[in-house]
DNA sequence: AAAATAAAGTACTGATCGGTATGAAATATT
DNA sequence: AATATTTCATACCGATCAGTACTTTATTTT
Protein backbone atom coordinates (compact mmCIF):
# COMPACT_ATOMS: atom_id res chain seq x y z
CA UNK A 1 0.00 0.00 0.00
CA UNK A 2 2.33 2.32 1.58
CA UNK A 3 5.10 3.98 2.98
CA UNK A 4 6.96 1.21 5.61
CA UNK A 5 7.67 2.26 9.08
CA UNK A 6 11.55 3.25 9.37
CA UNK A 7 11.24 2.24 13.33
CA UNK A 8 11.11 -1.40 15.33
CA UNK A 9 8.02 -1.22 17.59
CA UNK A 10 9.12 -3.26 20.30
CA UNK A 11 12.45 -1.69 20.38
CA UNK A 12 10.87 2.12 20.74
CA UNK A 13 8.26 0.66 23.12
CA UNK A 14 11.46 -0.64 25.17
CA UNK A 15 13.16 2.76 25.36
CA UNK A 16 9.70 4.44 26.27
CA UNK A 17 9.36 1.19 29.70
CA UNK A 18 12.85 2.40 30.35
CA UNK A 19 12.26 5.58 30.93
CA UNK A 20 8.90 5.62 32.38
CA UNK A 21 10.32 3.05 34.69
CA UNK A 22 13.34 5.60 35.64
CA UNK A 23 11.02 8.65 35.83
CA UNK A 24 7.44 7.55 37.00
CA UNK A 25 4.76 8.41 34.70
CA UNK A 26 3.83 12.03 35.47
CA UNK A 27 7.38 12.82 35.18
CA UNK A 28 7.98 12.10 32.02
CA UNK A 29 7.25 14.52 29.02
CA UNK A 30 6.41 13.61 25.30
CA UNK A 31 9.30 15.22 24.85
CA UNK A 32 11.72 12.65 27.12
CA UNK A 33 9.90 9.97 24.83
CA UNK A 34 10.18 11.34 21.43
CA UNK A 35 14.29 11.88 22.06
CA UNK A 36 14.60 8.49 23.95
CA UNK A 37 12.30 6.69 21.44
CA UNK A 38 14.06 8.25 18.60
CA UNK A 39 10.61 8.84 16.99
CA UNK A 40 8.52 11.48 16.53
CA UNK A 41 5.38 12.74 17.96
CA UNK A 42 2.90 11.87 16.11
CA UNK A 43 4.32 8.40 15.42
CA UNK A 44 3.73 7.77 18.99
CA UNK A 45 0.18 8.40 18.80
CA UNK A 46 -0.30 6.76 15.51
CA UNK A 47 1.01 3.62 17.10
CA UNK A 48 0.50 3.39 21.03
CA UNK A 49 -2.49 5.64 21.30
CA UNK A 50 -1.71 8.82 23.77
CA UNK A 51 0.68 8.69 26.94
CA UNK A 52 -1.76 6.59 29.47
CA UNK A 53 -1.78 4.17 26.49
CA UNK A 54 1.86 3.84 25.76
CA UNK A 55 2.62 3.64 29.49
CA UNK A 56 0.21 0.56 30.13
CA UNK A 57 1.77 -0.92 26.68
CA UNK A 58 5.26 -0.63 28.42
CA UNK A 59 3.96 -1.62 31.64
CA UNK A 60 2.41 -4.75 30.15
CA UNK A 61 5.69 -5.42 28.15
CA UNK A 62 7.62 -5.15 31.06
CA UNK A 63 5.67 -7.42 34.03
CA UNK A 64 5.31 -10.09 30.74
CA UNK A 65 8.93 -10.31 30.60
CA UNK A 66 9.25 -10.02 34.60
CA UNK A 67 6.86 -12.69 35.31
CA UNK A 68 8.74 -15.18 32.55
CA UNK A 69 12.16 -14.30 34.26
CA UNK A 70 10.91 -15.43 37.67
CA UNK A 71 9.21 -18.02 36.44
CA UNK A 72 12.52 -19.29 34.98
CA UNK A 73 14.98 -18.38 37.60
CA UNK A 74 12.73 -20.45 40.07
CA UNK A 75 12.74 -23.01 38.02
CA UNK A 76 16.41 -23.09 37.47
CA UNK A 77 16.92 -25.19 40.36
CA UNK A 78 15.96 -28.60 41.95
CA UNK A 79 15.95 -27.36 45.73
CA UNK A 80 13.45 -25.27 46.37
CA UNK A 81 14.81 -23.64 49.31
CA UNK A 82 18.38 -22.70 47.42
CA UNK A 83 15.76 -21.69 44.42
CA UNK A 84 14.61 -18.62 46.51
CA UNK A 85 17.90 -17.96 47.83
CA UNK A 86 19.48 -17.86 44.78
CA UNK A 87 16.71 -15.82 43.70
CA UNK A 88 16.26 -13.04 46.70
CA UNK A 89 20.15 -12.96 46.69
CA UNK A 90 20.54 -12.25 42.84
CA UNK A 91 17.58 -9.97 43.20
CA UNK A 92 19.55 -7.49 45.91
CA UNK A 93 23.00 -7.92 44.36
CA UNK A 94 21.27 -6.38 40.66
CA UNK A 95 19.69 -3.72 42.79
CA UNK A 96 23.00 -2.54 44.56
CA UNK A 97 24.39 -2.68 41.11
CA UNK A 98 22.72 -0.06 39.77
CA UNK A 99 22.76 3.80 40.68
CA UNK A 100 20.33 5.18 40.94
CA UNK A 101 18.41 2.56 41.72
CA UNK A 102 14.88 2.45 40.02
CA UNK A 103 13.59 -0.69 41.63
CA UNK A 104 10.18 -2.77 39.93
CA UNK A 105 8.35 -0.68 37.16
CA UNK A 106 4.95 -2.93 38.34
CA UNK A 107 5.97 -1.54 42.22
CA UNK A 108 6.18 1.62 41.17
CA UNK A 109 3.40 1.84 39.16
CA UNK A 110 1.05 0.64 41.74
CA UNK A 111 2.40 3.53 44.29
CA UNK A 112 2.07 6.20 41.64
CA UNK A 113 -0.95 5.16 39.96
CA UNK A 114 -3.07 2.58 41.09
CA UNK A 115 -5.10 4.51 44.32
CA UNK A 116 -6.06 6.86 40.71
CA UNK A 117 -6.68 4.49 38.47
CA UNK A 118 -8.45 1.51 38.46
CA UNK A 119 -7.18 0.06 35.31
CA UNK A 120 -3.70 0.47 36.85
CA UNK A 121 -4.81 -0.71 40.41
CA UNK A 122 -6.17 -4.10 38.51
CA UNK A 123 -2.90 -4.36 36.51
CA UNK A 124 -0.20 -4.38 39.12
CA UNK A 125 -2.53 -5.88 41.17
CA UNK A 126 -2.47 -8.92 39.00
CA UNK A 127 0.92 -9.29 38.43
CA UNK A 128 1.79 -9.07 42.06
CA UNK A 129 -1.03 -12.62 42.29
CA UNK A 130 0.75 -14.26 39.07
CA UNK A 131 4.08 -13.73 41.03
CA UNK A 132 2.68 -15.24 44.41
CA UNK A 133 1.18 -18.09 42.02
CA UNK A 134 4.74 -18.79 40.69
CA UNK A 135 5.87 -18.81 44.36
CA UNK A 136 3.06 -20.88 45.36
CA UNK A 137 3.91 -23.30 42.59
CA UNK A 138 7.46 -23.97 43.27
CA UNK A 139 6.94 -24.19 47.28
CA UNK A 140 4.24 -26.74 46.05
CA UNK A 141 6.97 -28.43 44.54
CA UNK A 142 9.12 -28.56 47.64
CA UNK A 143 6.19 -30.50 49.59
CA UNK A 144 5.95 -32.95 46.72
CA UNK A 145 9.61 -33.90 47.05
CA UNK A 146 9.68 -33.82 50.95
CA UNK A 147 12.24 -30.43 51.07
CA UNK A 148 9.99 -28.37 52.92
CA UNK A 149 8.08 -28.99 55.77
CA UNK A 150 4.41 -30.06 55.06
CA UNK A 151 3.24 -28.22 57.73
CA UNK A 152 3.37 -24.87 55.17
CA UNK A 153 0.86 -23.44 53.61
CA UNK A 154 2.30 -22.93 50.41
CA UNK A 155 -0.60 -20.24 49.25
CA UNK A 156 0.23 -18.10 52.55
CA UNK A 157 3.88 -18.38 52.22
CA UNK A 158 3.66 -17.60 48.52
CA UNK A 159 1.75 -14.23 49.62
CA UNK A 160 4.15 -13.79 52.27
CA UNK A 161 7.12 -14.00 50.32
CA UNK A 162 5.66 -11.49 47.28
CA UNK A 163 5.16 -9.18 50.10
CA UNK A 164 8.42 -9.54 50.94
CA UNK A 165 10.05 -8.86 47.95
CA UNK A 166 7.91 -5.72 47.51
CA UNK A 167 9.30 -4.49 50.73
CA UNK A 168 12.96 -5.32 49.69
CA UNK A 169 12.31 -3.68 46.81
CA UNK A 170 11.03 -0.47 48.10
CA UNK A 171 13.29 -0.19 50.27
CA UNK A 172 15.94 -0.13 48.56
CA UNK A 173 15.47 2.53 46.43
CA UNK A 174 16.88 4.32 49.66
CA UNK A 175 20.11 3.14 49.58
CA UNK A 176 20.16 1.60 52.96
CA UNK A 177 23.53 -0.02 54.03
CA UNK A 178 23.52 -3.57 52.31
CA UNK A 179 23.99 -5.64 55.59
CA UNK A 180 20.37 -4.58 56.37
CA UNK A 181 18.77 -5.44 53.45
CA UNK A 182 21.09 -9.01 53.70
CA UNK A 183 20.33 -10.29 57.06
CA UNK A 184 16.46 -9.00 56.33
CA UNK A 185 16.58 -11.85 53.25
CA UNK A 186 17.95 -14.56 55.44
CA UNK A 187 15.52 -13.55 58.10
CA UNK A 188 12.55 -13.98 55.33
CA UNK A 189 13.98 -17.20 54.13
CA UNK A 190 13.66 -18.65 57.50
CA UNK A 191 9.80 -18.66 56.57
CA UNK A 192 10.61 -21.49 54.65
CA UNK A 193 12.22 -23.28 57.79
CA UNK B 1 5.79 45.63 63.20
CA UNK B 2 3.14 45.22 60.77
CA UNK B 3 0.45 42.79 59.63
CA UNK B 4 -0.12 39.77 61.09
CA UNK B 5 -0.71 36.63 59.42
CA UNK B 6 -4.20 35.53 58.67
CA UNK B 7 -3.78 31.66 58.56
CA UNK B 8 -2.34 28.86 60.66
CA UNK B 9 0.73 27.81 59.19
CA UNK B 10 0.79 24.34 61.13
CA UNK B 11 -3.22 23.86 59.55
CA UNK B 12 -1.62 25.09 56.04
CA UNK B 13 0.70 22.57 56.02
CA UNK B 14 -1.05 20.18 56.92
CA UNK B 15 -3.74 20.73 54.07
CA UNK B 16 -0.40 20.55 51.56
CA UNK B 17 0.89 17.38 53.26
CA UNK B 18 -2.68 15.66 52.56
CA UNK B 19 -3.10 16.65 49.40
CA UNK B 20 1.10 15.58 48.40
CA UNK B 21 0.22 12.31 50.08
CA UNK B 22 -2.91 11.88 48.09
CA UNK B 23 -1.26 12.61 44.68
CA UNK B 24 2.54 12.62 45.04
CA UNK B 25 4.67 15.57 44.35
CA UNK B 26 4.86 15.88 40.84
CA UNK B 27 0.69 15.33 40.07
CA UNK B 28 0.46 18.07 42.46
CA UNK B 29 0.27 21.47 40.92
CA UNK B 30 0.31 24.64 42.83
CA UNK B 31 -3.17 25.51 42.05
CA UNK B 32 -4.23 22.31 43.52
CA UNK B 33 -2.12 23.63 47.01
CA UNK B 34 -3.54 27.03 47.15
CA UNK B 35 -7.29 26.04 46.75
CA UNK B 36 -6.81 23.08 49.53
CA UNK B 37 -4.54 25.24 51.81
CA UNK B 38 -6.66 28.54 51.58
CA UNK B 39 -4.01 30.24 50.98
CA UNK B 40 -2.85 32.07 47.79
CA UNK B 41 0.50 31.29 45.86
CA UNK B 42 2.99 34.33 47.02
CA UNK B 43 1.85 33.18 50.86
CA UNK B 44 2.95 30.06 49.85
CA UNK B 45 6.26 30.97 48.46
CA UNK B 46 6.71 33.69 51.47
CA UNK B 47 6.27 31.13 53.85
CA UNK B 48 7.62 27.70 53.04
CA UNK B 49 10.21 28.63 50.12
CA UNK B 50 9.32 26.70 46.70
CA UNK B 51 7.40 23.57 45.88
CA UNK B 52 9.66 20.85 46.85
CA UNK B 53 10.61 22.79 50.24
CA UNK B 54 6.86 22.59 50.80
CA UNK B 55 6.83 18.56 50.17
CA UNK B 56 9.79 18.58 52.33
CA UNK B 57 8.19 20.26 55.00
CA UNK B 58 5.06 18.23 54.68
CA UNK B 59 6.99 15.18 54.69
CA UNK B 60 8.97 15.99 58.31
CA UNK B 61 5.78 16.79 59.22
CA UNK B 62 4.28 13.47 58.05
CA UNK B 63 7.66 11.10 59.29
CA UNK B 64 7.61 12.81 62.84
CA UNK B 65 4.14 12.33 63.92
CA UNK B 66 4.38 8.89 62.64
CA UNK B 67 6.91 7.99 64.65
CA UNK B 68 5.40 9.71 67.32
CA UNK B 69 2.45 7.15 66.96
CA UNK B 70 4.08 3.86 65.77
CA UNK B 71 6.29 4.59 69.43
CA UNK B 72 3.26 4.96 71.44
CA UNK B 73 0.76 2.08 69.83
CA UNK B 74 3.96 -0.48 70.23
CA UNK B 75 4.53 0.89 74.00
CA UNK B 76 0.54 0.96 74.85
CA UNK B 77 1.03 -3.69 75.70
CA UNK B 78 2.59 -4.98 78.14
CA UNK B 79 3.31 -8.06 75.55
CA UNK B 80 5.45 -7.54 72.87
CA UNK B 81 4.13 -10.22 70.19
CA UNK B 82 0.56 -8.99 71.00
CA UNK B 83 1.80 -4.90 70.77
CA UNK B 84 3.04 -6.13 67.06
CA UNK B 85 0.00 -8.04 66.37
CA UNK B 86 -2.22 -4.93 67.06
CA UNK B 87 0.00 -2.69 65.23
CA UNK B 88 -0.14 -4.66 62.10
CA UNK B 89 -3.50 -5.68 62.44
CA UNK B 90 -4.39 -2.16 63.01
CA UNK B 91 -2.32 -0.38 60.01
CA UNK B 92 -4.38 -3.06 57.98
CA UNK B 93 -7.73 -2.44 59.08
CA UNK B 94 -7.19 1.13 58.79
CA UNK B 95 -5.83 1.00 54.80
CA UNK B 96 -9.05 -1.17 54.20
CA UNK B 97 -11.30 1.74 55.68
CA UNK B 98 -9.94 4.46 53.23
CA UNK B 99 -10.71 4.26 49.83
CA UNK B 100 -8.73 5.34 47.62
CA UNK B 101 -5.84 4.00 49.64
CA UNK B 102 -3.30 6.69 49.69
CA UNK B 103 -0.83 4.20 51.84
CA UNK B 104 2.55 5.48 53.92
CA UNK B 105 3.42 9.25 52.55
CA UNK B 106 6.79 8.35 53.54
CA UNK B 107 7.23 4.80 51.46
CA UNK B 108 5.07 7.00 48.17
CA UNK B 109 7.82 9.91 48.17
CA UNK B 110 10.88 7.00 48.68
CA UNK B 111 9.37 5.49 45.74
CA UNK B 112 8.68 8.51 43.64
CA UNK B 113 12.03 10.78 44.78
CA UNK B 114 14.23 8.55 46.67
CA UNK B 115 15.98 7.66 43.67
CA UNK B 116 16.36 11.23 41.83
CA UNK B 117 17.14 13.19 45.30
CA UNK B 118 19.49 12.83 47.78
CA UNK B 119 17.51 14.82 50.14
CA UNK B 120 14.74 12.20 49.89
CA UNK B 121 16.73 8.96 49.59
CA UNK B 122 18.16 10.14 53.07
CA UNK B 123 15.26 11.60 54.61
CA UNK B 124 13.35 9.07 53.55
CA UNK B 125 15.48 5.75 54.65
CA UNK B 126 16.44 7.51 57.88
CA UNK B 127 12.24 7.44 58.71
CA UNK B 128 12.24 3.91 57.94
CA UNK B 129 15.78 3.18 59.56
CA UNK B 130 14.05 5.21 62.67
CA UNK B 131 11.13 2.66 62.51
CA UNK B 132 13.32 0.16 62.51
CA UNK B 133 14.98 1.52 66.30
CA UNK B 134 11.60 1.51 67.41
CA UNK B 135 10.76 -2.08 66.43
CA UNK B 136 13.53 -2.93 68.05
CA UNK B 137 13.62 -1.56 71.40
CA UNK B 138 9.89 -3.23 71.81
CA UNK B 139 11.97 -6.62 70.51
CA UNK B 140 14.61 -5.82 73.54
CA UNK B 141 12.00 -5.47 76.30
CA UNK B 142 10.08 -8.87 74.80
CA UNK B 143 13.61 -10.70 75.24
CA UNK B 144 14.19 -8.97 78.91
CA UNK B 145 10.52 -9.57 79.55
CA UNK B 146 11.16 -13.44 78.63
CA UNK B 147 8.31 -12.90 76.51
CA UNK B 148 10.79 -13.72 73.57
CA UNK B 149 13.24 -16.68 72.75
CA UNK B 150 16.47 -15.28 73.71
CA UNK B 151 18.13 -16.96 70.17
CA UNK B 152 16.33 -13.75 68.47
CA UNK B 153 18.59 -11.26 66.82
CA UNK B 154 16.43 -8.05 67.69
CA UNK B 155 17.99 -5.41 65.20
CA UNK B 156 17.87 -7.76 62.24
CA UNK B 157 13.97 -9.05 63.01
CA UNK B 158 13.00 -5.31 63.37
CA UNK B 159 14.77 -4.75 59.98
CA UNK B 160 12.45 -7.80 58.62
CA UNK B 161 9.38 -6.38 60.28
CA UNK B 162 10.40 -2.43 58.51
CA UNK B 163 10.47 -4.34 55.21
CA UNK B 164 7.06 -6.46 55.66
CA UNK B 165 5.50 -2.97 56.83
CA UNK B 166 6.29 -1.73 53.54
CA UNK B 167 5.40 -4.69 51.58
CA UNK B 168 1.96 -4.86 53.08
CA UNK B 169 1.62 -0.88 53.09
CA UNK B 170 2.53 -1.27 49.30
CA UNK B 171 0.69 -4.05 48.30
CA UNK B 172 -2.58 -2.81 50.01
CA UNK B 173 -2.61 0.11 47.31
CA UNK B 174 -3.72 -1.78 44.88
CA UNK B 175 -6.44 -3.31 47.54
CA UNK B 176 -5.90 -7.25 46.81
CA UNK B 177 -8.28 -9.41 48.54
CA UNK B 178 -8.50 -9.12 52.62
CA UNK B 179 -7.76 -12.44 53.21
CA UNK B 180 -4.27 -12.48 51.86
CA UNK B 181 -3.00 -9.54 53.27
CA UNK B 182 -4.29 -11.25 56.74
CA UNK B 183 -2.96 -14.63 56.12
CA UNK B 184 0.70 -12.80 55.67
CA UNK B 185 0.47 -10.89 58.60
CA UNK B 186 0.16 -14.10 60.51
CA UNK B 187 2.59 -15.52 58.95
CA UNK B 188 5.10 -12.79 59.42
CA UNK B 189 4.37 -12.51 62.92
CA UNK B 190 5.46 -16.12 63.17
CA UNK B 191 9.00 -14.54 63.35
CA UNK B 192 8.40 -13.84 67.15
CA UNK B 193 7.56 -17.25 67.45
C1' DA C 1 5.05 5.51 -14.72
C1' DA C 2 0.81 7.14 -12.19
C1' DA C 3 -2.06 6.99 -8.44
C1' DA C 4 -2.98 5.78 -3.86
C1' DT C 5 -1.71 5.37 0.72
C1' DA C 6 0.73 5.55 4.90
C1' DA C 7 4.55 7.19 7.66
C1' DA C 8 7.70 11.05 9.01
C1' DG C 9 8.69 15.76 10.01
C1' DT C 10 7.48 20.51 11.05
C1' DA C 11 5.17 23.55 13.46
C1' DC C 12 1.53 24.72 15.87
C1' DT C 13 -2.58 24.65 19.45
C1' DG C 14 -4.74 26.15 23.97
C1' DA C 15 -3.91 24.97 28.60
C1' DT C 16 -1.29 24.64 32.45
C1' DC C 17 3.08 24.61 34.70
C1' DG C 18 6.10 26.83 38.68
C1' DG C 19 7.29 31.17 40.09
C1' DT C 20 7.07 36.43 40.76
C1' DA C 21 6.36 41.67 40.27
C1' DT C 22 3.35 44.96 41.97
C1' DG C 23 0.08 47.45 44.48
C1' DA C 24 -3.60 47.42 48.02
C1' DA C 25 -4.84 46.33 52.78
C1' DA C 26 -3.87 45.85 57.52
C1' DT C 27 -1.38 46.29 61.84
C1' DA C 28 2.51 47.42 64.89
C1' DT C 29 5.49 51.13 66.43
C1' DT C 30 6.45 55.85 66.88
C1' DA D 1 -2.71 60.01 63.91
C1' DA D 2 1.46 59.17 60.96
C1' DT D 3 4.75 56.02 59.48
C1' DA D 4 6.97 51.76 58.79
C1' DT D 5 6.47 47.11 57.71
C1' DT D 6 4.51 42.86 56.54
C1' DT D 7 0.81 40.22 54.45
C1' DC D 8 -2.55 39.53 50.98
C1' DA D 9 -4.60 39.57 46.30
C1' DT D 10 -4.39 40.29 41.42
C1' DA D 11 -2.36 39.64 37.49
C1' DC D 12 1.20 38.40 35.06
C1' DC D 13 5.81 35.92 33.35
C1' DG D 14 8.29 32.66 30.06
C1' DA D 15 8.47 27.75 29.75
C1' DT D 16 6.57 23.58 29.11
C1' DC D 17 2.73 20.53 28.96
C1' DA D 18 -0.12 16.84 26.07
C1' DG D 19 -1.96 16.53 21.78
C1' DT D 20 -2.80 17.57 16.55
C1' DA D 21 -3.24 19.75 11.72
C1' DC D 22 -0.75 19.73 7.81
C1' DT D 23 2.96 19.12 4.54
C1' DT D 24 6.57 16.28 2.75
C1' DT D 25 8.58 11.92 1.74
C1' DA D 26 8.62 7.20 0.69
C1' DT D 27 6.67 2.92 -0.96
C1' DT D 28 3.18 -0.21 -2.70
C1' DT D 29 -0.40 -1.16 -5.99
C1' DT D 30 -2.46 -0.25 -10.22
Amino acid sequence: MARRREFDEEKVLDAAMQLFWEKGFEATSLSDLTSRMGIQRPSIYATFGDKKELFEAALRKYTSSHATYVRANLQNNSSVKEAFRAFFENMVAKEYEKSPNWGCFCINSMVELAPHDEKFEILTREHQMYLSVIFQETIERGLRSGELDSGINAKGLAQTLVISLIGLTVFMKSRPERVFVDNSVKEILTLLR
